[in-house]
DNA sequence: AGCTTTTCTTAAAGCGCTTTAGATTACCAT
DNA sequence: ATGGTAATCTAAAGCGCTTTAAGAAAAGCT
């Protein structure tokens, strides 16, 4: 058996030019249907294997997506993020797509990284995450007419950009009114420093449930840790749980902060829920097999980020259609880590 | 400030011939050091970055490596997985490669993706893990000549190719005699059914441990999962926790066993480590979070990872260098998951 | 038959680089 | 001057595809 290492290989065999050969296999219409399927049966014969640099150069499509991973943190080793970036991965892939992985230092230089990704013609959209307030690679893609989309919002909600998001705000609404009916008084929120959109909307919508109450005999200790590493949640943990009037129910914007939380506390021999109740956020794989179940709300990540992939294949395919947005009602997982107020 | 989009463009503008730009850009030894120190200054103000596809076409080389994600487990949500692929990408940062995240099928298919995926042109190297016992990917990839490095090693260990490993075999042993020397008497191994070659090499140092002993009054029982899933393991456990003579001390031939072992064994009212000893293997990050500590042999999972990394980009470097291979010990993290054999 | 329309196929240019083989210049000793 | 050598640089081909513009063949109409 012959062996057709390129489209002209593949052309000579079949008697046909290699244009014909290279829109049959594309499956133009201009083709003629049996010429379509006597090329692809012939591909098949001879294992012929497109060279993909040669598409992306003739065609100026590299046919990848990127996404940035940064360094210097936990990676993917962060639960949150190997299973976002899982689901991504087969997002894509259910469209024969792959996913570049591109690591990207923290010293500042992320910028000028995601602009040589993309003039470098590496990528032919981009998958963001952790989007901040006002996130400048979100103009940098959007001035430059890069095809992208991002899980969250910047601050800006009608800023013109594909996203999709879960709705944190209400969400932390109504766990607080779930520990209020629970007769909890003393609240704290568990957060951290860094100017990502979620964690405010998360804080801003227990503080407006907060505010609603009107009730002055309510407390509310709000409490961030700088850098999310080890040393700084600890810090952060420890001005939560110590010191007078400690709060009886906290909410974390994140699960990784509320398991945290949860082991602190029992390392102070507190009991969870009993003397404390903890809410937390995204529904990571192991909110469910601590002790106790961390009661969560589900942000179903891989669907999300396999809808983010289909969003974004969807956006290269048509650059100009209008832009998609969508915002998640994340689902309250009740498990063991919440309960009624421990008796003043 | 103009803007040079291609070589050709910075080529007129510095009165050279694109030749020489662009193995200037290369730092070819043939290039006058002055030259190339004028060229890379007039690349950065024109904002001048070469496009990827073109070098790949011109050069034979795309720059990118692969990695195989297998679909439908728990992807790189599974702790293991995500902390490797971080030390990958991250190792191969290190030296301005990206990592080509390539999820392939479970459908029996992976073979003829990973064909497709060299014979395209997609990556110059690939990286396996999850190294089978005749690891059919193995003599594919050195049938064709392709650089590859693997994270464990097939059946046969003088096979030529590169590959890093940990000794699972002298640590199980070493576990044996800890546990035996803690008074153990009644042994289980928990392993999985697949034929890949770390639990099989696990099983043998533990067997071997055993068998040296000559004493017939211990008892090992050994109970696999079959597909690694919620159920698979659970019915795995059961097996081994549940009838007569139940083991007193389980080596698990990885932490996720480990730990749903401790989870389900504390389910049914046992101690651990009072009635049960468990020693896992990986050391993944939650194995110290949990209660009791999972004592495991810590595989350095991420240095691991940029190793190899490092491996794979001297083989595409060198593709006719001879092979390395690195055996690695891991160390025996000692926390509170083992403990003396309870009282007969 | 002659004409148009539709259907199918192709020639040829070109994507933006790298690389081989060769040209040019500079330098030195004769 | 002359030739030889080393140091620089360049012309031009070509990597393997896509795509535009146009050509050839087949089919439909009067």
């Amino acid at each position: 058996m012959p062996k057709a290492n390129s489209l002209s290989d593949l052309a000579r065999h079949l008697g046909l030019s290699p244009a014909t050969v290279s829109r049959a296999l594309a499956q133009h219409e201009a083709i003629a249907k049996s010429t379509r399927e006597r090329v692809a049966e012939a591909a098949r014969e001879l294992g012929y294997v497109p060279n993909r640099a040669a598409q992306a150069l003739a065609s100026g499509r590299s046919g990848y997506v990127g996404f940035l991973l940064p360094m210097g943190g936990r990676g993917l080793a962060d639960p949150f993020l190997g299973e976002f970036v899982s689901g991504l991965t087969e997002g894509f892939a259910a469209k024969g797509v792959e996913l570049l992985l591109s690591a990207v230092p923290r010293d500042g230089s992320d910028l000028r990284h995601l602009e040589n990704l993309v003039t470098s013609g590496r990528v032919d959209g981009i998958v963001l995450s952790r989007i901040e307030v006002d996130d400048p690679r979100v103009h940098l893609l959007r001035d430059r007419k890069v095809p992208f989309v991002a899980h969250g919002r910047t601050g800006a909600e009608g800023a013109a950009y594909s996203w999709l998001d879960t709705d944190g705000e209400t969400a932390f609404a109504e766990a607080f009114d779930l520990l209020h009916g629970l007769g909890h008084r003393r609240f704290g929120i568990l957060s951290i420093d860094e100017p990502l959109t979620f964690r405010h909307r998360r804080e801003a919508g227990l503080r407006s449930a907060f505010d609603a109450k009107g009730d002055p005999s309510l407390s509310l200790r709000h409490v961030s840790c700088g850098r999310y590493d080890a040393e700084g949640r600890a810090r952060a943990i420890a001005a939560m749980l110590d010191g007078d009037d400690r709060p009886t129910a906290v909410l974390a914007v994140a699960d990784g902060l509320a398991l945290d939380l949860i082991a602190a506390a029992q390392a102070r021999g507190l009991d969870v829920p009993g003397d404390l109740s903890v809410i937390g956020y995204d529904n990571i794989p192991s909110a469910a097999r601590v002790t106790p179940g961390l009661t969560t709300f589900d942000a179903s990540i891989a669907a999300s980020a396999t809808a983010l992939a289909e969003m974004l294949l969807a956006r290269i395919a048509a650059p100009d259609a209008p832009h998609e947005t969508r915002l998640l009602k994340p689902q309250l997982v009740l498990r063991q880590s919440h309960g009624t107020a421990p008796a003043a």
